[in-house]
DNA sequence: AAGTGGTCTAGACCACGTG
DNA sequence: ACGTGGTCTAGACCACTTT
């Protein structure tokens, strides 16, 4: 049955994923546990997690915590070019968000958010760090810094919603030109720990930095996603 | 010297980190092999491959073949929604660039492209593929489809160079609406074999469908980057 | 209490890249 | 020919979750 020419654990993967396939499991459906695949493929479990680890950096299955192994749900589909809300984006897609909002405070500028927004060193700033799930999985961790210039009381308001949503509608606050960063990026620290993760998970890095319709400093994000959460879908129009 | 609470591979990532650091090691300069740092840590390989792993997920480090670990260069920038060209994109960076076109051909539209792109299927489309260097490490694998009409003989052209400057210039062809799509995935098969990399290495992938100013379906692009060469930097401007 | 994944040891052989 | 990383074995103990 076992040839030469393949590594075990990439047949051990292959027969997994013929296995899901043929059990048809569903999203967060668990997988048999280690000790019982090293068993049924006649190898080790070090074998055997060298074959999940693939099949996790494939996207196809995920972790959770010393729980097992789950199916993984299918992405996101995530625009950050525009404010429709992490809410309204993933009802929009038929699964159930939840945020939690982690810390909120007025702080003072740090100079690496000095440099990129162009607001003066110490002065202050709304932070907001939120976490936030799809069908009670964490996919992803926030921080937010707001100009307080135009949102005065912002942080009284309910910001387990979308923040977009209360810039347009409670201070007539809009988006105008908006720089985006994207890049794969290992979860490390309170990321890691905040999503449940270990550290090292496979992520994307995400930064926006949103400037209003006349230029000013509104608002600068990072958001740390699990890997196999999204897919980012951005449309432009070249003049 | 050990601590019970920390796991052995993260400080010994943490010392090799450390390491790195002192001896200010540059791009592309080499580790010491896996056993000398096993001896080193007094640790097995096993452990240690797990610490360098971690690097490599964080993009500090990266494998060549089985040749050994080098320090990761800087990501390069990217802009997905321009069409500066990845020569010209690269040199302006500081890098050396280079490209080698692994095909070109004339096929028929698959039943996907098709979908994609609003041809008949089995319709005649450029097919080119690429794969692209910066400083000599190969970092992404290129799937171009592009619409023949109003770009005769395009395949008779260099291809090493970018194809947007030769629609541009030659057959005055330029982007209209574009739709990106970016996500995290997994390099497998032709890809991961292509780059030279394992099998299930961390990738990000990126597509991009691209109209003419009239709407007329140009071109549709498949890129496979290895997870630490870039990153992704977009301008919007929301009205 | 039992089961799970997370970590770790101390070896081994192989395929491949480099001299 | 030699050194390298890639793969693999057959165990072990631990921390944590679930029952």
């Amino acid at each position: 049955m076992l040839r030469n020419d393949i590594p075990v654990y990439v047949q051990v993967r292959d027969q997994l994923w013929q296995w899901i396939q043929e059990q048809q499991l569903d999203s967060q459906a668990r997988l048999p546990a280690e000790r019982e695949l090293a068993s049924r493929f006649n190898t080790t479990r070090v074998t055997v997690r060298q074959a999940l680890g693939q099949l996790e950096a494939e996207g196809i299955i995920f972790r959770s915590n010393r729980r097992g192994w789950y199916i993984t749900p299918q992405r996101l589909i995530y625009d950050p070019s525009l404010d429709i809300g992490f809410y309204n984006t993933v009802t929009e897609q038929g699964f159930t968000p939840s945020t939690e909002t982690l810390s909120k405070r007025l702080i003072e500028a740090p100079s690496w958010l000095a440099d990129i927004s162009g607001m003066a060193e110490g002065a202050p700033i709304y932070h907001i760090l939120r976490r936030r799930s799809v069908d009670l999985r964490c996919v992803v961790v926030e921080h937010n810094y707001i100009n307080p210039r135009g949102c005065p009381g912002l942080l009284d308001q309910d910001t387990d919603l979308s923040i977009w949503l209360l810039l347009r509608e409670q201070y007539d606050l809009v988006p105008g030109k908006r720089n985006i960063e994207i890049f794969p990026q290992a979860l490390t620290g309170v990321e890691a720990e905040a999503l449940g993760v270990n550290s090292g998970s496979a992520g994307l890095y995400m930064q926006r930095l949103t400037l209003d319709k006349s230029g000013a400093f509104l608002e600068y994000d990072r958001e740390y996603w699990i890997h196999d959460a999204l897919k980012v879908a951005v449309q432009v129009n070249n003049n």
